[in-house]
DNA sequence: CGCCCTGTTGGGGA
DNA sequence: ATCCCCAACAGGGC
């Protein structure tokens, strides 16, 4: 899982075995992963440097090559890194060779996964302003700085905490589980929530955010493993993927719908509807489970 | 067996 | 400013 989270968990769990080693070699097995670089030329810029340093900013891996030479990963929904030597599992993308032998193998079925090649901080700090706003997880991510994010945003605050550029590192479950503890209602427009609801939206983000690096830290112990840990941690999701389940508050019918393109759920009666919507056809009144064929009841019409 | 739908993400086009 | 589509693949339901 590429959600903050799991990438927070690599990044601590990973970065004492590569901080300080050499990446002898780096092997492109997918050239999708660095274009539009060619592996050849990836492995030019990064073969024989030595990793200073393995850090994260939003869902992005940075390994800070000798030289000022940034590797920037990205796991997106399906990519894994995983530590070996070990058998080759399958779907292997990107081999790091290091110099006490041990290897990193990017693992990704779906292939969504990328590489991207930075010379120099100012390269870097470019991409990644480019893309990512505040850590939700720093001294930044204050009650102000969230209310100053929302005023005016007409959008349901879903998709708001969605958008990597304004809060870097939420994703999709982990939306779901904040808004459903802040007790709002995905379809809200972020501009129209209360100070006191965006002040409690900022804290269960946080909440949110720790819990899922607290189970993960907790499952993933050993990443020697070349296959990986299959944790039961989706068993602490408290409303995602739990559809017509019973809310740990009410006991009311978890609700799926779909909001910013993303499968979302909610309990319809902790996190209140935001008005009567408008109907653009008789039938679209209400929010109706995606499983409905009626695709035409798009939530960009509430 | 095949078809259809879904999905942990983000960029680009509309 | 905002949203849909798509990338590429696996797995499940029918």
């Amino acid at each position: 899982m590429p959600e903050l989270p799991e990438v927070e968990t690599i990044r601590r769990h990973l970065a004492p075995h590569v901080e300080g080693r050499v990446l002898e070699r780096l092997e492109v097995l997918d050239e999708r992963w660095c274009r539009p670089l060619t592996p050849r030329q990836l492995a030019d810029a990064t073969d024989g440097r030595r990793v200073e340093r393995l850090s994260r900013r939003g869902k992005y891996l940075v390994f800070e090559l000798s030289d000022e030479v940034f590797l920037l990963v990205h796991l997106r929904m399906t990519g894994t890194l995983l530590l070996g030597p070990g058998a080759r599992p399958a779907h292997a993308r990107v081999l790091f060779t290091l110099d006490d032998g041990h290897e990193l193998v990017f693992v990704d079925p779906r292939r969504f996964g990328t590489g991207e090649l930075a010379l120099g901080a100012e390269a870097r700090d470019a991409f990644l302003a480019a893309r990512l706003g505040v850590e939700p997880l720093g001294d930044a991510f204050t009650t102000t700085h969230l209310r100053a994010l929302a005023r005016g945003v007409r959008a349901p605050i879903k998709g708001f905490l969605l958008d990597q550029k304004r809060i870097a590192g939420v994703g999709n479950i982990y939306a779901d589980e904040a808004l459903f503890r802040a007790r709002i209602h995905p379809l809200r427009p972020a501009g129209k929530l209360k100070p006191a609801q965006l002040d409690a939206l900022r804290a269960a983000v946080v909440v949110s955010l720790e819990a899922g690096i607290a189970a993960k830290g907790a499952t993933i112990d050993d990443f020697r493993d070349p296959y990986g840990v299959q944790g039961s941690f989706q068993d602490q999701f408290l409303v995602h993927t739990r559809a017509g389940e019973p809310c740990p508050n009410c006991g009311t019918h978890i609700v799926k719908i779909r909001a910013a393109g993303r499968g979302t759920y909610y309990c319809p009666k902790c996190q209140p509807a935001p008005r009567v919507r408008r109907a653009r056809a008789p039938q679209a009144a209400a929010a109706r489970p995606v499983s409905s064929p009626a695709r035409s009841a798009r939530t960009s019409s509430w």
